[in-house]
DNA sequence: TTTAGGG
DNA sequence: CCCTAAA
């Protein structure tokens, strides 16, 4: 079988360049110290986990821990963890359906595979296992997708009917949700509020805590985690480059300047939690908010201890008035899965089982939503996003993301040219792309004033589909056990792992006019110059990226109207672009030493050159 | 670092 | 926009 996420950041596992670093000569220290292996890193922790699970059910196919390698430390904590799943097995789950949150949706596929989407887990109140409903016996195989989809219930409800495939599986009940309280109780009584049940899934092993040592990844360890990370050696390849760009780059000004927070404290460090008598997440969260209690004067929800940051909570402390939420559940990323039909519940538990820690290893974070929009301003108060004990909460929903916690950054140097109006679309379409990059549409904005709010994208692998993202290989039941495992690793590194892509940031006319009028002064071959003279404050431009501009502006400028695309530059405009490409294609370098703007009739000649081209 | 071009 | 060979 094969899982995959669907998201750009698919492979959430080799999400390393977005770890927060430190320098990079305590790096390397912590790099060299690895292995000494004391040190268990999340992945293998998740490894084990999920590969004693898969032991576990394919008792008659020793099935080999892919994810385990040669480390022999792993063997008492599989053998702890086992023992903690066996538990968990043993106490049966209702699966029934719930009105809210939670779905398996059969999309209308074809027959032969039968899949559904899972918009998102519950979890039973001290319960861990995430629950699966069975699987009618009359099919093949069944693919299924754990969905993100914000308001995809009904979607998912939809296809229900005609495929013999049973709808429901992860059911959710919050008997104890979460409660966070606080003087002014207010309540969310949210279906967009959803339980991470990966999240969940993590907290059964209390066992794992007792590796705690091996395992502390949190915020101020996440050289640890970078240091224990198995692909060290990919990922320096790529992360050599990124560094050197931000720290020679001098257009690079949104470069995070605070590492420190976030990465996986939401799920990573859910390992670390103390064994005690408590299981599942809510016993999880309650201990947490014990501890939270305890210590007023934190701004986490978690302390150090308990590993969950939640910036939005934190807030709550910055004023008399209170909010007490009680958040139910999570979004979760979509994941699409693929099982055959003959596959036993059990192994079905186990592939999404092994999909949420994929997920988990990667890091994640949460993220805030106010009437399904995403609030990216972790600086702003809760009041002012609209979450206060006056509004209605049931707008406010918490999503976990894949990648590492936004590092909020104030912005101070926007290009004056840009209007804000188009700056609040930026971030659409790589935070579609990939959710890392959220991060940086989101700083990017941060200096808005205005509330930002970013529409929540639900269909985010659309803008740039992964070509096999939604591969389907089936595989025997044997087969299954090792891709499970492999899979994950193997995925050919994807835009996450690479160095962030900046965000897209579309020309506005105003600024295409700047480049032209540079242009046309300075010539084609001067962008240093350019960039100097028409957008010297504009730092996200950098002079490539004008040249690049001009590039496509001469191209836009070559083609029919009805081919453009984006916001349409003024044809005024693109005449001047073919006139001064035309002029300075004859004239290269002539007038490039002197600096000066070309003489009109030189100009004139370019324009009756071209003009029969631009028309 | 900048240019110049392909991806 | 990214990546890079060249200059």
């Amino acid at each position: 079988m094969v899982f995959k996420r669907k998201l750009d950041c698919v492979s959430v596992a080799f999400d390393y360049p977005n770890i927060p670093r430190a320098p990079r000569s305590c790096r390397r220290k912590i790099l060299n110290k690895k292995n000494d292996d004391e040190e268990m890193c999340a992945m293998d922790l998740l490894a084990s986990l999920a590969g004693k699970i898969l032991e576990e059910g394919q008792s008659s196919s020793a099935s080999s821990n892919a994810f385990e390698g040669n480390n022999n430390n792993h063997e008492n904590l599989c053998k702890e963890v086992k023992s903690e799943q066996e538990n968990h097995y043993n106490k049966p789950l209702k699966s029934e359906s719930s009105d809210q949150g939670n779905s398996v949706s059969r999309p209308a596929y074809e027959n032969t595979t039968d899949k559904c989407v899972v918009n998102s887990f519950s979890f039973p109140d001290n319960d861990a296992v995430l629950e699966q409903t069975p699987m009618s016996d009359d099919h093949k195989k069944g693919d299924v997708h754990v969905n993100t989809g914000f308001e995809q219930g009904e979607e998912a409800t939809d296809g229900l009917g005609d495929g013999g495939l049973t709808t429901n599986t992860c059911t959710l009940e919050d008997k104890t949700a979460l409660a966070v309280q606080f003087p002014k109780p207010v309540c969310v009584d949210g279906g967009d509020l959803k339980t991470p049940s990966f999240v969940n899934m993590m907290i059964p092993n209390g066992s794992l805590a007792r590796h705690g040592k091996h395992t502390n990844l949190g915020r101020d360890d996440d050289e640890k985690l970078y240091s224990s990370r198995k692909f060290s050696n990919k990922f320096k390849s790529y992360r050599a480059p990124t560094i050197q760009r931000i720290r020679k780059s001098k257009y690079w000004k949104q470069v995070p300047k605070d590492y420190g927070h976030n990465r996986a404290d939401v799920g990573i460090k859910v390992l670390h939690r103390k064994r005690k008598s408590c299981y599942g997440y809510n016993a999880w969260l309650r201990e947490t908010i014990y501890k939270r209690r305890r210590s007023p004067d934190r701004s986490s929800v978690l302390t150090s201890d308990g590993g969950l940051s939640n910036g939005s909570v934190s807030k709550l402390h910055e004023k008399r008035d209170s909010v007490k939420l009680s958040i139910k559940s999570f979004r979760i990323p979509e994941l699409f899965i693929e099982v055959p039909e003959t596959a036993t519940v059990g192994s079905l538990k186990r592939t999404v089982m092994e999909a949420v820690s994929v997920l988990l290893s990667g890091g994640i974070r949460v993220g805030v939503l106010v009437q399904g929009k995403k609030v990216r301003d972790d600086k702003r108060t809760l009041s002012q996003t609209g979450i206060s004990c006056e509004e209605n909460l049931s707008n406010l929903g918490f999503t976990l993301e894949p990648g590492p916690s936004k590092v909020p950054i104030p912005l101070c140097s926007e290009d004056p040219l840009v209007p804000q109006t188009e700056m609040t679309s930026l971030c659409e379409r790589s935070a579609a792309a990939s959710p890392t990059l959220i991060s940086h549409a989101g700083d990017v904005i941060m200096d808005n004033n205005n509330l930002e709010l970013v529409p929540y994208q639900s269909e985010i692998s659309v803008d740039e589909p992964s070509p096999d993202s939604r591969a389907l290989v089936p595989l025997s039941a044997l087969e299954e056990v090792k891709a499970l495992a492999i899979v994950p690793l193997n995925q050919k590194p994807k835009r996450t792992e690479l160095a962030q892509r900046r965000t897209r940031r579309p020309f506005s006319v105003t600024e295409v006019e700047a480049l032209v009028q540079a242009v046309e002064e300075l010539g084609t071959g001067r962008w240093r110059d350019v960039k100097f003279r028409a957008f010297e404050n504009a730092d996200h431009r950098t002079y490539v990226d004008l040249k690049d501009k001009w590039k496509t502006l001469v191209h836009t400028a070559s083609i029919s109207p009805q081919q453009r695309r984006g916001e349409p530059v003024p044809q005024e405009l693109l005449d001047r672009v073919l006139r001064a490409y035309g002029y300075w294609s004859q004239h290269q370098g002539k007038h490039q030493a002197r600096g000066g703007a070309p003489k009109d009739p030189d100009m004139n000649r370019g324009r009756a050159l071209e003009s029969g081209v631009s028309v």
